[in-house]
DNA sequence: CGTGTTTGACCGGCGC
DNA sequence: GCGCCGGTCAAACACG
């Protein structure tokens, strides 16, 4: 009935967010009138369901909120994209607290991949998501995870 | 020329 | 019933 979300918190992770998809952002809004501002970004192609919001404080522009929502009903768009000469070190999650465990409504994950971790990482993912009950979402997960590490290193 | 981004306005839902 | 907040769309502009 309700589509799984993710959510993932990242820190400072503004240019290295690419999960190899296609994004177009669609709109922009200041929430709560003073630190907050949320982005909707949605896939370039056709019709496919998957959604993103970044959340972000401007007061304090180090944590971003990735929420991620529905699936990719495509493979991949296209990796053509700029992000080649951006080799930069990879800063993913650095998860800042438990709180946001609670604060979600269907599934909260986390990436504690600090590195360019590769398989391995999912593999500890999907036992921890599995633990956690998400069963929809263990596949978005997954899905989010294997585009996401497959396009991290490097 | 095509794609993506940006900004403002509009609409819908919820709360008071 | 009205007001406020959140979310989405559309048009224009900028960049590749």
């Amino acid at each position: 009935m309700k589509e799984p979300e993710i959510i993932i918190h990242t820190v400072s992770d503004d240019g290295s967010s690419n999960d190899g998809y296609r994004w177009r952002k669609y709109g922009q809004k200041m929430l709560k009138g003073n630190s907050l501002v949320r982005s909707y970004y949605r896939c370039s192609s056709s019709a496919c369901p998957a959604h993103k919001h970044v959340e972000r404080a401007t007061d304090d522009a180090t944590s971003t909120t990735v929420t991620y929502e529905g699936k990719h009903d495509h493979d991949m768009p296209a990796p053509k994209k700029r992000q080649c000469s951006e080799s930069r070190l990879i800063s993913p999650a650095a998860s800042t607290d438990d709180a946001r465990c609670k604060k979600n409504r269907s599934l909260s994950c986390r990436m504690p991949s600090s590195r360019c971790s590769v398989d391995g990482e999912v593999d500890m993912m999907g036992e921890k998501i599995s633990k956690l009950g998400g069963e929809q979402a263990l596949e978005s997960a997954q899905t989010l995870l294997s585009i996401g590490i497959d396009l991290k290193p490097r």
